[in-house]
DNA sequence: AATGAATGAGGCTTCATTCAT
DNA sequence: CATGAATGAAGCCTCATTCAT
C-alpha cells in the first residue's frame, strides 16, 4: 500500500533529499560530494540521478522543500488562538525543530548559496516575503498588534520579528555542540519574548513552557 | 624603508587577503580556487604558498582579519559622544561599510564555515563576544542604558541589538544587486533605528543622516 | 499465425536493429547509449538485452544486416539486363538508398570500427569481396567487360569502380544537410558514370534517369 | 636552445598530438580516454588541460594539424617536375606515409566525427576543396591535362583522382596487421596507377618504384 | 623572491548491464 | 515477455599543492 506505482519516486526523491540535508548540515553544500549523500541515503551515486537533473538540482530541491516547511508551519501559526502563540510557533519551528543545529546550519549555508545564486535568492526571498507578510497579517488582526509601542505598523512590528528570529539562528551555529536542542530553544526564545514584550507591551513570562 | 627586509611580506600579505576577499564575497570560500586568488592579486599562485600555509590558511587569516576590524570598529564606536551615535558606527560597520553586498556576503559565509570549523567557531564566537561585551559596557555607562524599557538589563539589550544586526545582515545577501549601497544602508539603519528607540525608549528620527 | 512462438523475436530483433541504424547513423556507434536505442525503439532498456547479448552484439548485428542488404542488392543487379543497369542499381543502392547520408554515416562509422574490431573487419571484408566477386563476374559475362580500356582486367576495372563508389560514400558524409536525397545522388551518379564511361569506352549520358 | 621561453609550450602541444594521434588511430576518438592519452605522452591527465581546453579541442585540433599536413604535402606535390609525380607524392603522403595503418584508420575516423560535427565537418571539407583545387590546377598546367580521356575537364578528372584516393584509403583500414607498409603502399600504388593511365591515356608503368 | 609547469587525487556525471517484479 | 530501478565502474575535468628554474 504504501509502495504504491507511483510512490516510489516520490519516496526516493525524500529520502535523498533526507540524506542530503544531513549532509548540507555538515558539511555544507559544496563540500558535500554526491558519494556523500548517496552513502548517506544508502543508495548508489548512479541513482541520485535518475531523481534530480545534478547537484544544483539536488540543492534546489531542498529550497524548495524548505520553502514547503515554512508554509506550512505558518499555517499552524495562524490556527493558533492568540498572536503570541502564532509567533512562539513559528519561531520554534525556524530554528530549533527538528534536528536542532543541523536546521541552522543548513539555512545560513542557504542564505550564502543565495548571495551568488539568483535562482535561490529568488527562492529565499519569497519564503522570507510570504512569512512575513503571514506575521503582518497575524499582527494586523490582533488586539496587540494595534497597540503596539511607539506605533510601529503592523509590517514594521514583522521586520523587527523576523530580523531578531534570524540573528538568533545565525548564532546559534556558533554554539557549541554539547548544548541540548532543548537548552538552545530555551535561551532564543528568551531573547525573542524579550523582544515580543517590548513591541507588543505585554507581560509575557508565564504564559507559555 | 618601505621595502625593508619585514615590510613586504606583511604588504603581500595583505594583497592576498584582499584579493581573497574579493573572491570569497564573490563566489564562497569552497568555489574560490587558489587561481582564483592568485589571478585576482596579480600574483603566480606558488606565491601565496610562501604567505600561507595552504587554502585554509588563507580562510583563518581572513577571519582573523575581520575581527581585527571588528575590533578597531568597537575602538572608534567606544569614542562617540552618545550611545546612539555609537550604535550608528557599529551598525553601520558591521554591514555597510566598504563594498556593500560583498561585506555581507562574506560574513555570511563565514558563519556557514563557523558551523563546521570549530577554529573558525571559536574566532567568531571570540569576536561576537568582544563586540557584544562592548556594547553592554557602553550601555551601562549611558543615561539611556539604565531607564531602558521593561527594566531590560545591559546584556540584554544588547543581545537584541546584534541578533537585529545580524538578521539584517543576512537580509542584505537577499537585496538585488541594483540596490546601490546607500539605499541598503539606509533601509537597514531604518529597521535598526525603530528597535533602538524602542529599547531606549527615545526620540531618534532627526539625530544623524 | 504472425504470433507464432518465433516470429515475435525476429520482429524484434528487426525493431531494435531499426532504431539502432537511425542511432548509430546520427550519433555513431560509440556515442549511442543502449538507452537511446531502447527510446528510438520505444521500449526498455531490459528488453533489448533479451535479444542481444549486450552492445557489440548489436554493432555486429547491424553489421550483419548491413552484410545482408548489400547480398540482396547485388541479387538484383545480378538480375539487371545490361552491366551498365547493373552498376547503377548497385552505386545507387551503396550510398543512397533509405535515408540518404543516414546511411552513409553508418557505413564509414563501420569502416572505423573495422579497423579496431576484427570481427567487424572480417565481415566488412567478407561484404565487400562479395561484391566485387559479384561485379567482376558480370564484367566478365558483358560485352563491355570484355573490351576494356588499356586492356584491363575484370578484376580491375571491378576494383576501380569500388574504390571510387567507396570515395563517394566517404565524401557523402561531409555535404550539407541541406542538400537533398535527390541531388544527392545526382551528383554522385554523375561522377561514377564517368568513371564507367572512360573504364568501358562507351557513352552513357542518357541512358539513365 | 631548443628549450627557449615560448618552446616548451609549442613542444608540448605537439607531444600531446602525438600521443593522440597514436590513441585516436588505435582506439578512436570516443574509446580513447584522456588518460590513455596522458600515458601514450608520459604525462599526467591534468597536463593536458592546461594545453586544450577539453578533449573536442584535442580531436579539433588534430583535425588541424591534419590540414596543415595536407598542405605541406600539396606544396611538395606542386613543386614535382610532372604531373605524374605530383599525383605520386600526393597519394603516397595521403594514405600510406608515417605511420601506415594509423593514418588511415584516423582519417576514416575523421570522416565519421565530421558526419556529426559542424566543425569538424567544415574543416575536413575546406582540407579536401583545397587539395582538388591544388590538383586540378596542376592538371590544368600540365600538358597531359588537357588531352585527357573523353574530354574530361581537369575537375572532373581531379574528382575521380580523389575518390580513388579516399576508396583505397578505406580499404586500407580492412587490410589485415601483418601486410607490411611497402606492400600496402605497392597495391595501393597499383590501383591509383591504372586510374591514372586511364586519364590520362600513357603508359606509366615502369615511371616510378 | 617569484613563477607557472606539473602532478594526481577527487568530484560530477554517464552508461552498460543486471534483476526483482 | 517486459519493465525500469538499481548498481558501480569509468570517463571528463578541476584544483590544491609542489618544485625546478
Amino acid at each position: 500500500m504504501s509502495s504504491s506505482s507511483l510512490e516510489p519516486a516520490l519516496d526516493r526523491r525524500e529520502q535523498i533529499l533526507g540524506a542530503a540535508m544531513v549532509c548540507f548540515a555538515k558539511r555544507g553544500f559544496h563540500q558535500t560530494s554526491m558519494h556523500d549523500i548517496s552513502a548517506e541515503a544508502g543508495i548508489s551515486v548512479g541513482l541520485i540521478y535518475r531523481y534530480f537533473e545534478n547537484k544544483e538540482a539536488v540543492i534546489a530541491a531542498m529550497a524548495d522543500r524548505h520553502k514547503k516547511e515554512i508554509q506550512a508551519v505558518l499555517e499552524r501559526a495562524r490556527r493558533a488562538p492568540t498572536l503570541l502563540e502564532s509567533l512562539e510557533i513559528l519561531f520554534t519551528a525556524h530554528c530549533c525543530e527538528n534536528s536542532p543545529k543541523v536546521q541552522s546550519a543548513f539555512v545560513v549555508d542557504l542564505y550564502a548559496e543565495a548571495s551568488r545564486n539568483p535562482q535561490i535568492a529568488d527562492l529565499v526571498r519569497d519564503v522570507l516575503q510570504t512569512a512575513m507578510d503571514g506575521v503582518t497579517d497575524l499582527i494586523s488582526r490582533s488586539e496587540e498588534g494595534t497597540t503596539a509601542a511607539h506605533d510601529l505598523k503592523p509590517h514594521e512590528l514583522s521586520e523587527l520579528i523576523f530580523a531578531v528570529a534570524r540573528g538568533m539562528l545565525m548564532r546559534d551555529v556558533l554554539q557549541p555542540q554539547e548544548m541540548t536542542a532543548a537548552e538552545r530553544r530555551a535561551r532564543q526564545l528568551e531573547v525573542a519574548r524579550r523582544l515580543w514584550r517590548l513591541l507588543f507591551q505585554m507581560e509575557i513570562e508565564s504564559v507559555y513552557a
